[in-house]
DNA sequence: TACCAGGAGAGCG
DNA sequence: CGCTCTCATGGT
């Protein structure tokens, strides 16, 4: 822990984005990324190993961030801000669930991340709420990860460790970041990373199957994982997560008489949502999540 | 107190 | 395959 007057200090560097069809607010607190925090009306996170803030305002993104960018392509592609949403929105199904899904949350995005930090987040997922993922993945960043530059008044921040680092931990010190019994997963998954048996960044350039195959070779690794991973991470469109949330909504919205099984509700998946189905998943979990939640089944 | 949380792995028939 | 149990931890 360094003490505060030791911490890295820079200068800021600010740039303005115009934003269409885009609610930052619902895209950083919609469960896909877990290092962002809310504070003052603005949000706070790390993006490619650059302490960044942002605000939007309407149409306005400012962001600001430390050192002095020689672009900011790097922030244009983890936001996504070329793709148009309404073309996505166009391909979804026009039926009465997705049509208030899309109302209830419109602007709503998918972020493209680092490999290894979502597929982390993800590792420790299961069983978690969001509040306690934050926390784990923020831990790990505090204890394991190299501080970065931060602009003086802000509280400090760490880049994401690399494989190579949690590889070098034991099971116990991952244990302090209460992961649990997540803790091994993670830890063995880090070492063959590490250790050259699996490249993350060769699965960009594969197919889905393939990337989707390869990532569930690692421990803690299952279906659900690897779609969040295919999907924040790689970006590939039609990668569909199915939580215990999407399960329950798509079995008693679309399967009302007789629950589907597990390979009929994974054939609807792949077809009835269109090329975009990954967007149209998320759509459904924030709504879900957010509208229904807590109050009643559904 | 008892129950559950954006699952995965292992052990059954 | 399909089902069940377990795993660690914190919050209602």
């Amino acid at each position: 822990m360094l003490a505060s007057s030791e911490r890295p200090t820079s200068a800021i560097a600010e740039q303005t984005f115009a934003l269409t069809d885009y609610d930052l607010a619902a895209t950083l607190s919609s469960g896909q990324a877990f290092r962002w925090r809310y504070q003052d009306g603005s949000w706070v996170g790390v993006v490619a190993g650059r302490w960044v803030r942002l605000t939007q305002q309407n149409t306005d993104l400012h962001a600001q961030t430390t050192g002095a960018p020689e672009d900011w392509s790097w922030l244009r592609n983890y936001l996504q801000l070329e793709i148009p949403l309404s073309q996505i929105i166009q391909t979804f199904p026009k039926d009465e669930v997705m049509t208030t899904a899309v109302q209830a949350s419109r602007g709503l995005r998918l972020l493209k991340q680092d490999h290894w930090e979502c597929l982390t987040s993800f590792i420790l997922s299961s069983t978690k709420r969001i509040v306690q993922i934050q926390q784990c993945v923020e831990s790990l960043g505090e204890r394991f990860g190299a501080p970065l530059p931060v602009p003086p008044g802000f509280p400090s921040r760490s880049n994401f460790p690399s494989p190579h680092r949690l590889a070098e931990c034991t099971e116990s010190e991952l244990r302090d970041c209460k992961l649990g019994f997540r803790a091994p997963y993670l830890l063995e998954a880090a070492r063959r990373i590490a250790q050259g048996h699996l490249h993350l960044a060769d699965l960009q350039n594969a197919s889905i199957e393939y990337a989707r195959n390869q990532l569930m070779t690692l421990p803690g690794v299952g279906p659900k994982v690897a779609d969040c991973v295919l999907l924040f991470a790689y970006g590939f469109p039609n990668a569909f997560p199915v939580d215990v949330w999407i399960y329950k909504a798509i079995q008693q919205l679309y399967f009302p008489k007789r629950p589907a099984t597990t390979r009929q509700l994974q054939q609807f998946t792949q077809t009835y949502f269109g090329p975009h189905s990954g967007y149209a998943q998320q759509y459904l979990f924030h709504y879900m999540r957010t509208k229904i939640g807590r109050t009643q089944a559904l």
